[in-house]
Order: C-alpha cells, then sequence, then structure tokens
RNA sequence: GUGCUCAUAGCUCAGUCGGAUAGAGCAACGGCCUUCUAAGCCGUGUGUCCGGGGUUCGAAUCCCUGUGGGCACGCCA
C-alpha cells in the first residue's frame, strides 16, 4: 500500500520520482496521524510554496481513492489513512502464504559465512557463543532472501599455539588424564605452559620450533597435534548439537597449509613482499595501516597468510558473491589488512569480503580469560537456563509434556536471544541475574506467545483456512496493529541481511508478541458469531507462523505447548 | 601516541538513509484470572539524548571539536 501511495503522489508530483517518494513516507509516531504521512517541507523549499499550501493542492489533485479511507493535512504532513478493511484482507492473505518473507534476491548466488571458528584445545565459552549464534542467524536470514549458503568454521587447528601445548604435553602431560578429562586438561597444560614460560623465556622459542617441525611435516608433532583436535571437537561438537547449529565445512586453518606456498608466491610476483626484522611482510602505510605479517623470521607462518589462502581457496570452490567474517570486534584491523592485501594481489572480487564484527564479552567488568580462570563455559549457561526452565515448569505448568524437550527449548532460546537481541557491536557484560531473566523483552516472551496462538488453535478445533473470511471484523484497533506488525516482515528481514543484523529480526519478533497478546487480550476469538471467530481465527494463524518463522530466523524453536 | 568504536530514564537497551509530544524491558508501586495458557495485559514516575560549536524549515540522528569508556596497533589467533 505504501508503493501505491508512492505511484498516487508522485503523478502529482513532478519534481519527485516514484522511489524518491516512497523513501520519504513515513509512519506517523501515532496512528491517529493516519497510517502513512508525506512530509512536505522539502518540496516547500523547491516549489517555494509554504508546506500547508502544498499539502492542500497534492490532496485536491488526489481526489478519492478506494483504497485510502481519506487523506488530511496536519502541519506540514500529508496524511493518509487506508482502507482497513482492504489492509486487513491483503495483509492476511499475505501471511498465510508459507513463503511469505522470502525474496528470489539471493537466487543463484552463494555466500560464505565464516563462524563459530574456535581454537583448538580451548574450551567453548561465552564468547564464541556470539559468533556462533549470530552466524547462524545470518545463514538463515540469508537462506530466506534466496541465497545458498555455506556454513564454515574455520577452526583454529593450526598455529603455535599447539607448539606450546606440545612442548607442554612433553613436559608436564599426562596421556590418562587428557583422555579424561578432555579440553579441561589441555586447558591447564596451556596454562602451566604459560606461568612456566613467564620464568624461562626458551620455552616459547621451543614452541616456535615444535609449530616449525608441524608446518614441515614432522610426523610426532602432527600425531600429537591431531589428537588434541579430535579431543577438541568431541566437545565441540556437543555444544553445537545442543544449539541444533550445523556447519557444511570444518575446513580450519590447518587445512590451508599446503595452499600457503601459492599465496606467498603471487605476494612475490607482485613485489609486494618486503623483508622486515626478519619477517616478511606486506608494507600497507599508503592505506593508513600498519603493515601485514605474512611470514615469521623464522619461516613459519602467521594466521594472516591463511586467511589468505582461505578466501582464495573459498572464491574458486564456492564462487561466493559474498563472504562473511562473524567475529569480534578486536580482529577489525587484522580483516581490514587481510581484504587490503587480497586486492593489492589483484583479486578483483575483494571487495566481496565483508568483517561482521561484534562487541567484546566480559565478566562482571573483567575481560574473558581462559588462562586467568575468568570464564564460563556455553554449556554451563545452557544447563543454567535449562534447568531454571525446569523450575518454572514444575511451578506454573507441571502437566506439561514433553517437559523435557520443552525445557531444552525454551531455555536455550533464552540464551540465544539474550544473544542476539542487542546490536552485535554493543559491548556485553554477562551478568547471571540478565541472562536468566525470563520475564518481559525476552526468548521465552515470544515462544509463550507462540504456546498461547496454538493453544488458542488447538481449542478452537478443525478450522477451514480456505473458507472465505469477511475481514471487516477485523477492523478494531488492536487488530489493526497486529496486522500491521505482520505486514512489516519482508522488510524486517531485507534489513537485517542489509546490515548484517540478527537484533533487526529479535525486536521485530518481540513486536509481534506484544502485538499479538494485546490482541488476544482485547478480542475474545472463540466466540458464537462465526464471522467474528472464523476472521480472528485466521489472524491467529497468520500471528502463528510469523512468531515461528521470526524465531526460526534466530535460530529458535518453538514448542506448541509450554 | 595513532586508528577504530561506543555514550539516550536508577539498570539494560530501541529510536526506521534528519521529521510531529524521545520510547521499551528490568527494577518499584497499583489494578486485571467462574471466558481461548497471568511466562500475560493495563496503569503510575523519571530524561542537560556526554559537553560545546556548526549545517538545516527541522538534529538523539549529519559535520567539526572536546570529554569519558572499550578495543586494536609485527613475529598469538
Amino acid at each position: 500500500m505504501k508503493k501505491e501511495i508512492a505511484k498516487l503522489l508522485s503523478n502529482q508530483i513532478e519534481v519527485l520520482g516514484e522511489e524518491e517518494v516512497e523513501r520519504l513516507l513515513e509512519t506517523p509516531p501515532r496512528t491517529d496521524m493516519g497510517d502513512y504521512a508525506f512530509p512536505c517541507f522539502q518540496l516547500a523549499k523547491l516549489l517555494r510554496k509554504s508546506p500547508q499550501q502544498i499539502a492542500g493542492e497534492l490532496k485536491e489533485k488526489i481526489g478519492d481513492e478506494d483504497f485510502l479511507e481519506r487523506v488530511e493535512i496536519q502541519g506540514g504532513y500529508l496524511n493518509f489513512y487506508v482502507d482497513k478493511n482492504m489492509f486487513a484482507a491483503q495483509t492476511l492473505s499475505r501471511c498465510m502464504d508459507p513463503e511469505y518473507g522470502s525474496d528470489t534476491v539471493g537466487n543463484g548466488k552463494t555466500i560464505c559465512i565464516d563462524y563459530s571458528s574456535p581454537n583448538v584445545a580451548k574450551n567453548f565459552h561465552v564468547g564464541h557463543l556470539r559468533t556462533t549464534i549470530i552466524g547462524n542467524s545470518l545463514y538463515k536470514i540469508f537462506t530466506k532472501l534466496g541465497y545458498k549458503v555455506e556454513r564454515i568454521n574455520h577452526l583454529g587447528d593450526w598455529g603455535t599455539q599447539f607448539g606450546k601445548l606440545i612442548v607442554a604435553y612433553k613436559k608436564w602431560g599426562n596421556k590418562e588424564l587428557i583422555e579424561k578429562n578432555g579440553i579441561q586438561e589441555l586447558l591447564n597444560l596451556y596454562v602451566k605452559f604459560h606461568e612456566e614460560a613467564e620464568k624461562d623465556d626458551t620455552l616459547n622459542d621451543q614452541a616456535r620450533a615444535w609449530f616449525t617441525k608441524m608446518e614441515q611435516g614432522d610426523p610426532e608433532a602432527l600425531s600429537i597435534w591431531k589428537w588434541f583436535k579430535e579431543i577438541s571437537l568431541i566437545e565441540y561438537k556437543r555444544v553445537y548439537d545442543m544449539l541444533g547449529i550445523e556447519f557444511d565445512s570444518y575446513a580450519g586453518e590447518s587445512f590451508y597449509s599446503d595452499k600457503i606456498g601459492d599465496v606467498v608466491k603471487t605476494l612475490e610476483e607482485k613485489g609486494l613482499l618486503v623483508e622486515s626484522d626478519g619477517a616478511r611482510i606486506v608494507p600497507l602505510d599508503e592505506y593508513n595501516m600498519p603493515p601485514c605479517l605474512i611470514i615469521k623470521k623464522d619461516g613459519s607462518t602467521i594466521y594472516a597468510v591463511r586467511d589468505l589462502a582461505a578466501a582464495i581457496y573459498r572464491k574458486n570452490t564456492y564462487h561466493f558473491t559474498k563472504c562473511i567474517y562473524v567475529t569480534g570486534q578486536e580482529q577489525k584491523l587484522h580483516f581490514a589488512q587481510v581484504f587490503k592485501v587480497l586486492e593489492l594481489m589483484g583479486n578483483d572480487w575483494a571487495d566481496q569480503m565483508v568483517h561482521v564484527p561484534y562487541g567484546l564479552v566480559s565478566l562482571e567488568g573483567m575481560k574473558l580469560s581462559s588462562r586467568g580462570g575468568n570464564i564460563i563455559y556455553a554449556e554451563d549457561i545452557l544447563n543454567e537456563a535449562i534447568q531454571k526452565i525446569q523450575d518454572i515448569i514444575t511451578e506454573k505448568n507441571p502437566e506439561l509434556p514433553d517437559r523435557d524437550k520443552v525445557a531444552k527449548q525454551v531455555g536455550i532460546g533464552a540464551i540465544l536471544f539474550h544473544d542476539l537481541y542487542n546490536q552485535r557491536i554493543k559491548d556485553v557484560s554477562f551478568q547471571w541475574e540478565n541472562v536468566l531473566n525470563f520475564d518481559g523483552e525476552t526468548g521465552p516472551y515470544v515462544q509463550y506467545t507462540y504456546a498461547r496462538a496454538a493453544s488458542v488453535l488447538r481449542k478452537a478445533g478443525d478450522f477451514d483456512v480456505s473458507r472465505e473470511t469477511d475481514t471487516s471484523v477485523l477492523t478494531d484497533e488492536a487488530s489493526i496493529a497486529l496486522l500491521k506488525e505482520l505486514d512489516r516482515f519482508p522488510v524486517v528481514i531485507k534489513d537485517a541481511a542489509e546490515k548484517y543484523e540478527p537484533s533487526f529480526v529479535a525486536r521485530y519478533s518481540i513486536a509481534v508478541a506484544h502485538a499479538f497478546n494485546k490482541f488476544y487480550h482485547e478480542c475474545q476469538i472463540n466466540v458464537e458469531d462465526e464471522k467474528v471467530r472464523d476472521a480472528r481465527l485466521k489472524l491467529v494463524i497468520a500471528s502463528k507462523n510469523i512468531l515461528k518463522e521470526s524465531l526460526n530466523l534466530l535460530g529458535i524453536e518453538c514448542p506448541e505447548q509450554m
């Protein structure tokens, strides 16, 4: 309807095109001011007339339209009141389509998303949760828009850290303990290494030497490395299973170790590599950035060159139109450097690389640190949330069938939602009482609303969706407000994709849930009058569809009862 | 020091490529379950939108500048 109004207006305004008019059209702050508003201030300047005068003239020229109830002039605005009946019918029928919100913009295009990507041999903590959850949601959002998405878990399974672990294992390690305690024991070794290295710096040299051996294919080094990696993956997969998250590729850093030679060769051929303090770098001062380190002075590689190799490999393998990296904002400079080097290497697709950063997770003001023990593990929060939901079920709905499954869906949903609710870039200070508060604008609130809708439909019994609906009974304020929310869905998805912001979808799901709850409270649904009942039931179905779809885009499941 | 980023109610945050009286949730207090799930709905109060300039008919929003927090700045990833 916005489009139609824009068309109507632009036919009468010579100086503005239809698209420009549509962009100017806004939603008034209050419903009594109409459904759409056109501000005439800019035109006033162009046409040298007062805004009120322009609004008046436009109103005259437009005349009557059957999709418009009326048009009013308020201040310098021309306010449009759409025909509610027609709007309700239109919106309702769109929401019945399971493809509502989908798009074809992504058809035939591939997007790579690099997310989660934990560092092997370190526990999966709240920090990793963010990249994992945001990346997963972006995957769902872009898939909805028609893109083929490659989900890539770029495991941090290569680098000097393994040299450190090997040194530590050989000096103080215990095979049985590692097999018994998994990552926790590897972490102990890692911590021990750093304690000892404080006193004895030669340990760091030994670590680098072991990593160099790994890069040269030393069998002993590689077999320990492989073992550590397997132990780590067991824990990661357990977390991914809980979250319902999958990947198309686990090609981590080690996967590119044999593809680095070509990168270095190209850099040499292009004359980009410069020797500096024994290391080899690509200077970037021309672009106002510190140099990008490629090869360390001991000849071993560093993560930047592995990222270069990975990007090139992905381009050749997946032919992406976009390659997204979801990582903490502290890596901003790193990716800016890598993307710049890709460009300098002559890759005309370098502008398809996108870094999607998120804010730092801290713990009560302290930086997270596996070494310092200042850490909360992902599994612990998830289990804690599930337990809390179990308690709430016991209190509010002890008869609930499938309670274990529901507790899991709701507990995990709460954590996911909490992580996706605010803009990515905001730093988060992890606080148990906030994370475990399920009142108000939370995942459980949206899920509860969904379950309510499901319950209404169960009570209503058989209902024929295809039956003709008299939408004139949906013109009360609560129903219209709900329909307006449902109407926004496709725009919300596009905005979220454009800005790489799952929070837009999370906020939207709250808005729909709130509008639904108000409607539910004010309008009895299962009533005697069949006309009213039919129309309201349809609105319930539409709302339920959109709630489910919204949460699905966040990676959250919807129980039918809770 | 340089660069990036953030600053809105007591707390956590929204605020649509500048638009009408700046909004939610939490916390506090009060009202609503013999009618479809009260994990809900409704009501009450709070603001130098960090300070200072500028652009504009109009600025929380854009530009400049100052302050405060976070992060990054070569041999970790």
